[in-house]
DNA sequence: GAAGATAGTTTCCTTTATGAAACTACTTTC
DNA sequence: GAAAGTAGTTTCATAAAGGAAACTATCTTC
């Protein structure tokens, strides 16, 4: 008889993974974590102001992002009645939950260039 | 004059920004989330093992993955000099302080479901 | 009327990621 | 000696992601 996986083949572990896959296809892409991140500081910004503030990005891939994090209503697109027309765009109450996860992934990342320089210093 | 950003073009903002790409390269792909979290349960496993653990992995991406994370000190790797010769992977202290962000991710997951959820309900 | 700003979309191209299958190489079991 | 288990690597192929540049369309300013 085949083995079987043992560990992860149990409800609890099960539901997690799928959690885990679930967040990251959401804030799957090079730059879902920057632009909820601007977004985060609380300003409702226009689809120029975030091209400036993303650094790198171009229109298409902007684009693409935005609407991909609106479908999953973590932030909201507002069209003005503006001659010519312009867009806000504003985290949404449920976007700000995703604060704790970006925060923490920050801070290891801080800890990670710590870690590195210790262990140079130590070799 | 062209404009330029004004809310991350500081130093703070920065700092953070390159902690969540250098985060987010270390955990970059489909696998480590799912293996690192497989090792993080602390268990020693072997490759075939994993590979039994990590649903749905092929050897070629495993055996990638698994250098990539020893590469980053996550990790490690222990020949044993048994025959055949077999090899144990283990988390090591370092790749434990990534349990925080893997549990907040899958919290969120969570969340995001009950969200949908309520959401589907009201409308 | 040309230039520049608003907010994107479309096309074409390159790079990266992923995967299935075959293969190496050694050892034990049947 | 064939089969199956150990731990991978290699090859070939496709899918997904990302990017540069051109383009639509409207409006304001010089």
């Amino acid at each position: 008889m085949k083995k079987k996986a043992v560990i992860n083949n149990n409800l609890p572990c099960k539901t997690e993974i799928t959690a885990i896959k679930d967040t990251m296809e959401i804030l799957s892409g090079k730059w879902k974590f920057h632009i909820i991140g601007t977004l985060s500081l609380g300003k409702k910004l226009r689809f120029m102001d975030l091209l400036r503030e993303v650094d790198g990005i171009g229109t298409k891939m902007l684009s693409k992002e935005l609407q991909d994090l609106e479908m999953n209503q973590l932030i909201s697109r507002i069209v003005l009645n503006t001659k010519p027309v312009t867009v806000e765009y504003q985290i949404t109450d449920f976007g700000k939950t995703l604060i704790p996860i970006i925060d923490e992934i920050a801070k290891w990342g801080i800890e990670y260039r710590n870690f590195v320089y210790k262990n140079k210093r130590r070799v």
